[in-house]
DNA sequence: GCCTTATGTTCAC
DNA sequence: TGAACCTAAGGCT
């Protein structure tokens, strides 16, 4: 599930993992050779996290950078590994734990500088401490497209998806199609507060859940579906007016709103 | 079992 | 705009 808050979740899981030991690395799949040789038999000294990008550092001065892109998963487990089964890009394993890369869009050994270039390039991450809201608001303010097309957007904002995006918007009764620049900025100050909040909530449970209290169809543990407003909803009442919750292709990704709720003349 | 779909991004055309 | 990346869950049969 990756949007911003599973990454933090995954490098806070890595840390505790492998945080200060002495790592083997390999690649059974040889993708990524070179690299795992590189940095077989060194110490993992920390990962980190910025929007959706995750990075690795070792004591030899080594960056790793990974990106899960839509496929890519890490899966886990304690004590050694089980034989490497189909394509493996990288394992990781300390003898206590290890951990295995599949089908991720990036996994490279990067310089200092691609991460500055990297950090640079990406816009404010809610959930980093210090990340600045008024840095999203200038690119937002300078521009026509429409507000659900740059909260994907990852120079504007760094982790948010498909899912935080669509449910965003509705809770702030926000037509997806209104252009970036006429979203007033203490309406984006709100929104940055929401969520910085529910992502924070997403790293703590593992879950995104964006409902409020009083709009859950029932008490007790909530479904996925449960658990939204909108998203892969369509077709279904809407939780707050009952309006039929519509989808449409926006920039190659499917986006859910409540037409009524989410109305242009509420803006 | 098979088919569809997916929480993402880059690149070619 | 569409393909590629190439995994896995869920719905269907």
């Amino acid at each position: 599930m990756p949007e911003g808050h599973a990454l933090h979740r995954l490098a806070r899981d890595q840390q505790r993992m492998f945080g200060g030991t002495v790592v083997s690395a390999s690649s059974p799949q040889g993708r990524f050779a070179d690299g795992a040789a590189i940095l077989d038999g060194t110490r993992f000294v920390r990962a980190e996290v910025y929007g959706k990008h995750l990075l690795q550092r070792y004591d030899s001065g080594a960056l790793l950078h990974v990106h899960l892109g839509l496929y890519g998963k890490f899966s886990t487990g304690h004590g050694d590994p089980p034989p490497p089964r189909g394509a493996l890009r990288l394992r990781l394993a300390n003898g206590e734990v290890w951990t295995d890369l599949r089908g991720p869009i990036a996994c490279e050994l990067v310089t200092p500088a691609d991460v500055d270039a990297l950090f640079t390039r990406l816009g404010p991450d809610p959930l980093r401490a210090r990340a600045d809201p008024t840095l999203a608001y200038q690119r937002l303010g300078r521009s026509r497209l429409p507000i659900a097309a740059l909260l994907m957007d990852q120079r504007v904002l760094a982790g948010v998806g498909n899912v935080y995006r669509a449910e965003l918007l509705f809770r702030h009764r926000l037509d997806p199609f209104a252009p970036g620049r006429s979203v007033a900025e203490d309406l984006w100050q709100q929104m940055w507060t929401d969520l910085v909040t529910l992502m924070r909530s997403g790293v703590r449970t593992g879950r995104i859940v964006t409902i409020r209290e009083g709009d859950r169809p029932r008490r007790g543990r909530l479904t996925p579906a449960e658990s939204v407003y909108v998203y892969r909803r369509h077709g279904r009442p809407c939780r707050v007016c009952g309006a039929e919750i519509r989808t449409e292709l926006l920039a190659g990704r499917n986006l859910f709103w409540c037409p009524y709720c989410q109305a242009p003349e509420r803006l």
